[in-house]
DNA sequence: CGGCCTGGATTCGGATCCAAAATCTGCTAC
DNA sequence: GTAGCAGATTTTGGATCCGAATCCAGGCCG
């Protein structure tokens, strides 16, 4: 595990980071709603602790832009348009084929063993969503593949060293639709999760290669396809994203 | 003004977020020295409020990366190694690049004109910091040239449209060093200076021609030479980027 | 003489308290 | 029946208060 603090530099010690954590893992894990209204004497209940450590925490979501803010009216779980939800994925994309391309040059051999098994996780939990079991749990299975999702940009990440700019793009990555979304599954979703596990497969060929400009250019394409498969499966689940605020 | 609110969504309203404006804006401007610890105490009393909203207003600032922060030890105005601070640039150059691409698509002929008039306020600032009047004072004559930077670069923003993506670009300029820094100048810095001045009318050039590629290839470069512009300075001021941490 | 311990002064994190703003509810007037 | 208003209730923002962690200075011991 990454252990360390969260952003940089903070991280443990207090509550109101402890709990700053807890309330951003349940709106990315879609436990709180977007839009729904946070208020501050229910969170005090839920964690024990009184409002003060709430509001610290509130206030630095807010600032990551994973909650809205009105002043003397609260917070609430942040909504994103559909051309808001565009750009976090643009950003992304930019920082993503920056991040990656740096990562070509640099990665040993171990790392490539290292996004290797990556690689296998996310290809395992891949087959799992489209496996569908009768009786599966799908909400923690769509977690779960997030998370094999990011564990694989992780090693790029790591690999890359560059945290300030790895702080942004997981920054980005979080905001990108609040909470995980999850579909039954048709064929044209099955083929956007086969187009993810092929992107993924190139890029990893790209860094083997030692090839920068072509790791670029696919982990840009792959984040802007990963924007098509998400709204796909949003429309498919009768959710699409609003065109306006 | 900008008049808006910071961030996205958040403002005006409440204390906190006043006294979060003017702490940044004393960490910018070079008051604040990089490194300095913030007394809560000391605030609070500056700004005649109690404790409370202090501490929100340093909690917002450290998750957008302007202060660091130590469970128990207090916040202090966060420094940058050398590494840290070429992440910085380096990400904005990628976002200038992707805005001013953008914006170069979307370009009016009020926009260009518009532009025209902040490059010649910038001109002019520049000149003017050239200049070196016995007497003049040279720490405010920096942060207005710098403001008129800002102010070309944020015509850019505004025609490209992309209000997530800008904000993430103005913090990452916000970050670039804390504050301010001025030298007397020499022939070294006086060419980098005009240099930069050219490369703003390339770009305003690029939009005008609107040449998407070009521009995002002018842009990037420009911002990367900035960093090289603050490294001179720097250096010849006597206070050059640490190495580590 | 120098490193380490101890007790007091600071400073922080969080709880509690209070005033102001917003929201809700039920009544009144049209 | 509905628009609007007045008071009650909820919820927020900020001030104050208290326990705990950190820092600092002086003394002790090797």
């Amino acid at each position: 595990m990454s252990s360390a603090a969260h952003p940089l530099g903070e991280g443990i010690g207090t509550k109101a980071d402890e709990i700053a954590l807890a309330i951003e893992e349940a709106i990315v894990s879609g436990e709180l709603e977007p839009g729904s209204v946070l208020r501050q004497e229910q969170l005090s209940a839920t964690y024990s602790v009184s409002r003060t450590p709430i509001r610290e925490a509130l206030r630095r979501l807010s600032a990551l832009g994973l909650v809205s803010f009105e002043a003397n009216r609260g917070f609430r779980v942040r909504t994103l348009s559909r051309q808001e939800m565009y750009e976090a994925f643009l950003l992304r994309a930019e920082l993503e084929g920056l991040i990656t391309s740096v990562a070509a040059e640099k990665a040993t051999q171990d790392d490539l063993a290292e996004l290797e098994q990556a690689e296998k996780r996310f290809s395992r939990l891949t087959r799992a969503l489209r496996a569908r079991e009768p009786g599966d749990d799908r909400r923690s299975l769509t977690v779960d593949w997030m998370r094999a999702n990011h564990g694989f940009h992780d090693v790029i990440y790591r690999v890359a060293n560059l945290p300030l700019i790895e702080q942004t793009a997981k920054n980005a990555r979080r905001t990108f639709s609040g909470p995980a979304v999850w579909a039954p599954g048709d064929e044209t979703i099955d083929e956007l999760y086969l187009a993810n596990e092929r992107q993924h497969r190139a890029i990893q060929a790209a860094l083997a290669a030692r090839s920068p400009e072509g790791a670029r250019e696919l982990a840009h394409a792959h984040v802007l396809s990963s924007f098509n498969l998400l709204e796909t499966i949003l429309e498919q689940v009768g959710r699409p994203l609003p065109r306006s605020r």
